[in-house]
DNA sequence: TTTCTTTGTGTAAAATTTACGCATTGAATT
DNA sequence: AATTCAATGCGTAAATTTTACACAAAGAAA
């Protein structure tokens, strides 16, 4: 595995990585994947390097599904962290000290903690699709609310909060949902998605007027039943429609 | 000189770089400051490497200074480029060759030319400060209207494309004009550089009544004389409320 | 059977956006 | 010196969009 480990590294580049912010929606919160690091308790958001012969984008997707088990994540990169002391939390030496008692001394030498740039992305995925998977470094990996995020390593605390503000004017210029619910859901479900998003409320009436308006939903004849109150409709995504949504632009004004 | 460059190159990242799109505004004309290659006809935009002790910003910041002359350039990072095949035009080879012409057959062996991930940066500058300086490996640096651009070398099309687009993002969601028009300036040019930007024309009452409602210009006592036709108001932007603006965003909905 | 919470639907008021008229200015023209 | 002409300053009515809000119906729980 040490060798698997070095031969990777040889053929990635070396000087740039990329870190995922993954949103997953459950229990009407945000929620992000996290990852601790073996033989600590720091923990900090998936990544990796890029291999010479794949893209960025490639790279943030094979990394992503080595995280969740899932294919064909919604990912869009939103920026890309180049300050000089991107690593002051946790100090370089210290969390190096941790990791060689796991990893032994010297292993890292050459491999990472040099001056790295990194490419931010966000994912959003469906919560329950999920299987979080530790990487190589890391021997936990699972779902935090954002509202409890610890203080994490490197700059990874920014990244979420530049990722959640790319999530909002993204939500705000185009339709969300489809990567982030399942594939049938309730009217007020939806909502609930983008009141936690936008953390804000809306009257129910004007959201479905205004959903309606945007020609993407289409209802069902089903409904979902069991609660102790009127049995709402069952909704889901036309993805041709949806799909002219995104690439137009809506204007989420409310 | 070729001491130093090899000098600074070792001072430098490597596997990542960044490229400018500077946007100019002129005679009602969007404008982009372009770099010719020493001995060639291939164009591209201007960029450079980070320095090991600076962060990306101020890498743009530092690489856009030495190409204008200008200091606090507006500068806004809009993506990373990061495909495997970035290169494509101009076929690398044939491009060395052409360069090794004026520099020395093998001069750029480990400089330039291997995977390289580029950070876009765009510039808002006042057109008429600007000097435009060639670095190093161009001998010729100039303004181009939008409309005229050639096909440049690498993806440097797909930059100026994407930055066009990020530029117009920002127009819609937070004011700009301050960094690409001078002080003072009349309500007619500050609509025909909105009507540049975002392509379209509008109402001059209707725009005059949404950028006074943003409360960010000041109207001065002057008018602007000598055309054949009544004197139109100078304007000027209050910089604190303008930037309280930029912060807070506005939408310019017309 | 009653209660309680949540859902489905429609309409009036308020606010915003859009369209457009007219008198005025100032250089150029006659 | 008077006239012409294009562009500016200012304001109002119409159209559209957004916001606020009420009531009947459904369905499990009491």
């Amino acid at each position: 595995m040490e060798h698997n480990l070095k031969e990777f590294f040889d053929n990635a580049l070396k000087e740039v990585s990329l870190d995922c912010t993954v949103f997953g929606f459950h229990e009407g919160e945000l929620k992000v994947l996290l990852l601790r690091w073996k033989g600590t308790d720091e923990w900090s958001l998936p990544g990796g390097h890029i291999l010479l012969d794949e893209s960025a984008d490639d790279a943030a997707s094979r990394i992503l599904t080595q995280r969740t088990g899932l294919c064909d994540v919604f990912l869009q990169q939103f920026y890309t962290f180049g300050n000089v002391n991107r690593y002051a939390y946790h100090p370089e030496k210290e969390l190096l000290e941790k990791l060689e008692v796991t990893f032994g001394k010297g292993f890292f030498d050459g491999i990472i903690f040099r001056r790295v740039v990194s490419i931010g992305y966000f994912a959003l995925v469906e919560f329950d699709q999920v299987q979080p998977t530790p990487d190589w470094f890391t021997d936990e990996c699972r779902w935090w609310s954002l509202a409890d995020v610890p203080r994490l390593l490197f700059d990874h605390n920014e990244m979420i909060e530049r990722a959640l503000k790319a999530l909002r004017q993204r939500a705000r210029n185009q339709p969300v949902g489809y990567n982030l619910l399942p594939e049938k859901f309730t009217m007020p479900e939806l909502q609930r998605l983008y009141e936690t998003i936008l953390d804000r409320q809306f009257d129910r009436r004007n959201f479905q007027k205004l959903l309606m308006s945007y020609d993407i939903l289409e209802r069902l004849d089903e409904k979902r039943v069991g609660a102790a109150n009127k049995s709402p409709f069952l909704y889901r995504f036309v993805k041709e429609k949806y799909d002219r949504a995104v690439a137009e632009g809506v204007s989420f004004a409310m």
